[in-house]
DNA sequence: TTGAAAGCGCTAACAA
DNA sequence: TTGTTAGCGCTTTCAA
């Protein structure tokens, strides 16, 4: 037997306080211009003296609208993801939208199952960051309500996308080895990982573009221990690569310990860059070259698409592109002469 | 001018195409056994044709329950607290409720505005992880919901707290250092963080139960910078501890780092301790000797204690203490003999 | 098992 | 500026 749910005043109850009618408190608490200073203010008074708090299930379900956004994380380890939370949070709340979040698990399906509890509670729209479902899955959740993914394009009518341009900052990172006189660059692959292929295609393509060696792609995961295994590959050739540019800052880290453990000092013998502009990154310790997305401002755009959307001011997709930006900290310099 | 939204189907809609009453589809979607296989089948298909979904408002404005939880997590980047996720997330989906997050900003009064909006909702109950509310504050929230409290302690009938039992982590740490052979410990203080405070009385009584060497606060701030200077500052001394207690990981890495640059090799010329056992603690490049809480089991706990309130099986508040296990890695030996 | 009717707490016209 | 009257989509009696 459930105990007694603490009895919240309604705005019956209120009014009845303030000696005025319930249509009257409704206006008030919709910030309604047309009601006197003297009754607000003697309606907020009754309000705070019951401890009143609108319903907001009950206000959602006659206005027919929550301006309510939800947000689907399907991690929440990831730090990436708090730096978008807090670009979408800023958006959303000058722009007067509520959020609500949902998390993702390990579970299989609880993606499915978290946007299930969003659509039942009648978001106006979603945003989903790396979301592991099928497009076919997100394309259907967007009948429901317009969508935008994060990371990921899906094309249907009503989803818009955000993606890093990964083939850029690729070039950019390359760009800034070739500039220090680097020609022999490997890169460190990110496997099946989101953004790894365009980060290898953009390694490739800028290898070429800048006349640099071949391209040397070395297997990998986006893992630490995926760092130590290509680096340690690397240290059995006959001749290393003078640079490596890993397809995310972990692997970045395996390998700068595996460098270290083998006694190659970086940057002196070798320089090394990542990709992620993680906290690890801006550590001191590790100070590693890294390539930055604007992780913020890609939350802002999420709402910014969106309520473009909900306000009937656009209804054709978009995709949006965001620039990447290379941090230049310790792990890179000029290769040693002769090398 | 708003876009119309999408005209979501009613239970009346899925009742017709049935061919059915809609007291029998409500009964089919809140699982009453009371249903024919057959009829429940007929209404389940109907449903799925529509892509109708049943609105939780509706529902919970009608049943006067929500069987929601209300989680504050008042800050997305602190991993700490994706962990505890985790367990409140399992625990919730193994009893039934439904979690409503909602994420503090840096804003100030924006832990107000996200209690607000939770109360809105009419969450059945709250957990609140690492607050930075005043206790008057909390406890007022408390009269709407029952709450749990992680991180701290806030007395109120209708709080339950669940804290980290941060003087025994401490007195594990330094019985290792003890054991190995250490006497001359140093601390480096968390200041006003979190759990600082035990931790520094865990220190000191610790250092005299077993009977070392006489207690060496140093001050500090539970950032990487405030291990940088106060391990600068043991460095200048004439006599330096073989052992330095960190108040939290990151401060240990800034040690680390220190010790590194400064040609101190660890452990051999000196062992350190953080605490929290982060991510970072566990890359092998730092490897770090470090006292771990069991944060997932936190987050279960904290469901079930607010399950027990919302059952009416307990009304009186209680505070769970978790136990601490220290993490032995790589940065903690036995001191150099003679040192 | 099914159906009818009342009402949850609020908003949204419309009147006054 | 204020009050009146219908609902919103669902659950919950209670009867059939």
């Amino acid at each position: 037997m459930a105990s007694p749910r603490p009895n919240h005043p309604t705005m019956e109850d209120v009014a009845r306080a303030a000696g005025v009618s319930r249509a009257l408190v409704s206006l008030v608490f919709r910030e309604s211009p047309k009601v006197s200073h003297d009754r607000r203010s003697r309606v907020m008074a009754a309000a705070d003296e019951l401890g009143y708090r609108p319903n907001a299930m009950a206000r959602h379900l006659a206005s027919h609208t929550s301006r309510t956004v939800g947000v689907l994380l399907n991690d929440l380890h990831n730090p990436f993801f708090a730096d978008i939370y807090d670009g979408v949070d800023a958006a959303a709340s000058a722009l007067g939208y509520r959020l609500l979040l949902t998390a993702g698990r390990q579970r299989n399906g609880s993606e499915t199952a978290a946007l299930d509890t969003m659509l039942q509670h009648r978001v106006d729209a979603m945003i989903l960051i790396s979301p592991r479902l099928s497009s076919a899955e997100v394309a259907a959740v967007s009948r429901q309500a317009p969508l935008v993914v994060i990371g990921r394009t899906v094309h249907s009518p009503r989803i818009d996308s955000i993606m890093a341009d990964e083939m850029q900052g690729a070039f950019a990172a390359i760009s800034h080895l070739a500039s220090l006189g680097h020609r022999h660059i490997a890169h460190i692959d990110g496997g099946r990982g989101a953004g790894a292929e365009s980060r290898r295609v953009g390694y490739v393509s800028a290898m070429q573009r800048l006349g640099l060696a071949d391209a040397d792609v070395v297997p990998g995961d986006f893992t630490e221990m995926s760092g130590v295994t290509a680096a340690a590959g690397l240290l059995q050739r006959a001749k290393m690569p003078t640079a490596i540019f890993a397809s995310n800052d972990l692997a970045a880290i395996g390998v700068l310990d595996t460098l270290l453990d083998a006694g190659v000092r970086v940057p002196d013998d070798a320089s090394v860059v990542g990709y992620d502009n993680t906290t690890v990154a801006r550590m001191r310790h590790i100070s590693l070259t890294t390539v930055d997305q604007p992780r913020r401002e890609m939350g802002e755009m999420a709402i910014h698409l969106l309520d473009q959307r909900i306000e009937g001011r656009r209804t054709d997709p978009v995709t949006t592109l965001m620039p990447q930006t290379l941090i230049v900290r310790r792990t890179t310099a000029a290769p040693r002469v002769g090398s």
